[in-house]
DNA sequence: CTGCATCCGCTTCGATACTG
DNA sequence: CAGTATCGAAGCGGATGCAG
């Protein structure tokens, strides 16, 4: 463990458990899914392995998070989150919604992930639009999915599968999904190119756009 | 700055921003009250004047703080959070909240300080105490403050003065009230010792007391 | 192939001393 | 009072190697 800031601080002891470096990033990594350990040195690109390693070990001391042995025929060890871990969501939710403020435009050169921009996709999500609307939405872009829960105003999104059923279900590649957010590709042609498959009705489809749309305004460049 | 993340997400910038060794810390104090160098140097235990002075130029520069100087009479440079730093405040109180799982009892031995309690003091406050009762509590040790909104079963806690007019009003010193946090002095001996003033109805305070009394669980040595 | 351990150069941190 | 200067220690990043 890394030294500790010795304060009886509630603040303090949370910055003692995942203050440090990567540490939080890790717990959000695993919030997604349970990750094996090179599973993880991808995404967080440019991690060492060792420090991967201590800090695995660190979060598993501190009840944050659990390894699994998978059985045999997938001889494999997955991390995840355990209670504890879940419980720092809501902080880390937080954080990012703070964090979107120094996001600025993407010029690429940085990694991404599009399951990394679901606060962001809450945060500035339509309300007005969303206004009389009772829906849930389920987006799958390559590996990843994300769903959005919609209730008269109120807008609600996270990462996986939707566990209810789902009104409008938009199946894309990465690529297509952010050129639509960029502005660069029109939805139209997306499903006509046949590189979007969308399962629902038209006018829902529409609406769930106009609803996510202002994600856009982090995304521009001009 | 230091290093940064070099990921397109909101939870990662608010890192690049924010997590830092003692950065978080420096704007925990200042969401207290602004304050002078020396004051956040004696405040952060163990902090080097020279990262002191490093992370707080940083937080300049993100917009995170704000430095003032006061007027040659009292001659002196105070620290303040901007806008932006308040809006962190969100995030850092849940943080905290997660951390109070980390706090264990208080041995002494580590830095303390009141108000790092008021998240605590929140979060655990018995919701069902405070049914039924609307007031306002203001409790002045040393020089510090915090006060308590109770809403029927709702509970806020606050650092420094109350806006509004205060239903109660304590008065007393840290170690007092921390006796009475451990239970090793009982109240009514606190007031009796001319050490505690009560500005307001002892039934009142008796309700006050049973309200935060949950809190003594986090000081329990048992 | 996964899950690390080791080594090494670099960056950041921490403690003390010192100055406008 | 409000910092800057200095320097050793610790932590981090990147490459490589290796065991299960």
């Amino acid at each position: 463990m890394s030294r500790s800031y010795a304060q009886y601080c509630p603040l303090a002891r949370a910055l003692d458990v995942v203050g440090d470096r990567w540490a939080m990033l890790v717990v959000r990594e695993l919030s997604f899914s349970p990750k094996r350990f090179t599973d993880l040195e991808q995404r967080l690109d440019g991690i060492a392995p060792n420090l991967l390693s201590r800090r695995l070990k660190e979060l598993e001391a501190a009840g944050v998070v659990d390894r699994r042995r998978l059985d045999p025929p997938a001889a494999a060890t997955v991390y995840e989150l355990t209670e504890k871990g879940r419980g720092l969501e809501t902080a880390m939710f937080e954080l990012a919604k703070w964090g979107i403020g120094f996001l600025g435009a993407f010029e690429g050169g940085e990694a991404f992930n599009l399951e990394w921009l679901i606060p962001a996709l809450e945060e500035m999500a339509d309300r007005d639009a969303a206004r009389g609307v009772w829906e849930v939405y389920e987006f799958r872009i390559d590996d990843a999915s994300f769903w959005v829960r919609v209730e008269d105003g109120d807008v609600t999104v996270r990462a996986g599968r939707a566990a209810e059923k789902v009104d409008l279900l938009v199946e894309t590649d990465l690529e297509t999904f952010l050129g639509i957010g960029f502005g660069t590709i029109v939805p139209e042609d997306a499903a006509a190119g046949g590189r979007t498959r969308i399962t629902g009705d038209a006018a829902k489809a529409e609406k769930a756009l106009d609803i996510l749309a202002p994600v856009r305004r982090i995304f521009s460049r001009a």
